[in-house]
DNA sequence: GTCGAAAATATAATCGATTTTTTGAATCCG
DNA sequence: CGGATTCAAAAAATCGATTATATTTTCGAC
């Protein structure tokens, strides 16, 4: 019948997977740390096989350094590396915006004015700051989604969880982060009349403020 | 002393990484096909555990499709994804070789001459396939790897795995080959003039040459 | 014959234990 | 003392077996 017997098809190597990757943007484990297998076995109650297969994707997907015979540890933070990350995301971004702008379509346009609404009133309404993160990667991914390259949005996600590990990390910037949020706004008008080229300026200079904001965590 | 007692430091989760990788950008899995975990088990002589990490790996670079509870794939070869993949190899390319030429020095420069040369050769003698395959990824990692930055590295190889997959599959195409052969020639020469734009549209042509090829392997 | 449910089989995922390698401390010459 | 060497403890990697899930087959009712 219409039983909830409905099967999600998960497996603790995923679960465990989703987890990490949340806390290691999240900076709860210390930058440049070896990573103890064993303690994470205990802390997630999880066993080592779904563990370490985690930990494998996780070091391809560029969150973990794996070594040989000696484990995994935190990636260190530093100031070239993150120059790096945003010098890579803004050109990714910029490059993704124009295709989606573009190539987006009717439902595309609601789905990003939804998604800007709603992460506006997080902000508004003071949310707890996990909630709001969420709101805010769904707001860009939805903005660059209509692009029409996988890869492109594969590597941007990937750029914008590493950018992120930075900019958890650094201290609050209340100002900027209103200038940012009004930014968010403007992007949508801009995408949604289809101003290319100043849509393009405005999202180099939202990522050159991040990144700005992000330099904090790197002293 | 200077015994060969170097420990390479290598576990049997990489080896098999390794081998696999290249066998999967080598064509030698079937397209779509299912992989059947328990027979590359036999097959290579090699532990469930770390045969089952080094294909979460390869999940994460994108040589493979993970389903939960029901293993692995290897991705299908089809146009539009062979279009995506081009395209990006051609920008992000792009991107490197002008970073590449503004910021590599003279031992970068004798280094591309011998790459280039090396492939030269193979290429006269008629090495083996696999020969020329190795040193062909060397000559254009070595071309764009003083571009600065990690991840477009990162990136860029992840592409050119992926491209390759079609190329390699592709019928052969022996004028074509030959015109990209000579086009390696002349981006070494433009490179090392500090060309820039000059070589660039030649990276652009290289690569779209490249595609046209590797769209063989498609119908 | 065919559709659907239920048992049987195959495969994926996970566990617990073992082996291998590294790390760190203690020891031994020079 | 300093530097190498050995040994013990810790950690990583791997194995063999078990459990859970998906897939296939069988079987009975229509």
């Amino acid at each position: 019948m219409g039983t909830p017997k409905r099967k999600g098809g998960t497996t603790r190597s995923s679960l465990i997977y989703d987890t990490l990757r949340q806390d290691l943007v999240n900076g709860r484990f210390k930058a440049g740390e070896k990573v103890a297998i064993s303690a994470l076995k205990e802390h997630y109650e999880v066993g080592l096989s779904p563990l370490r297969e985690a930990l494998n994707r996780l070091a391809a997907y560029g969150l973990l350094i794996q070594e040989n015979q000696r484990g995994f540890r935190v990636p260190g933070l530093n100031r070239e590396e993150l120059d790096d990350i945003a010098e890579m995301r803004r050109e990714l971004e910029v490059m993704a915006l124009k295709r989606a702008i573009e190539r987006g379509n009717a439902e595309w346009e609601s789905e990003l004015l939804a998604a800007a609404h709603r992460l506006r009133r997080a902000d508004e309404t003071s949310q707890p700051v996990e909630e709001w993160e969420q709101l805010h990667g769904k707001f860009h991914r939805t903005l660059l989604a209509p692009c029409g390259s996988a890869w492109l949005l594969r590597f941007i996600e990937q750029l914008y969880d590493q950018f992120d590990r930075y900019r958890r990390l650094a201290p609050p910037a209340p100002q900027m982060r209103e200038h940012l949020n009004r930014q968010h706004d403007q992007l949508v008008t801009l995408a949604l009349a289809g101003k290319v080229t100043e849509a393009q300026e405005l999202m180099e200079d939202h990522i050159h403020r991040s990144y700005l904001v992000a330099l904090g965590a790197c002293q």
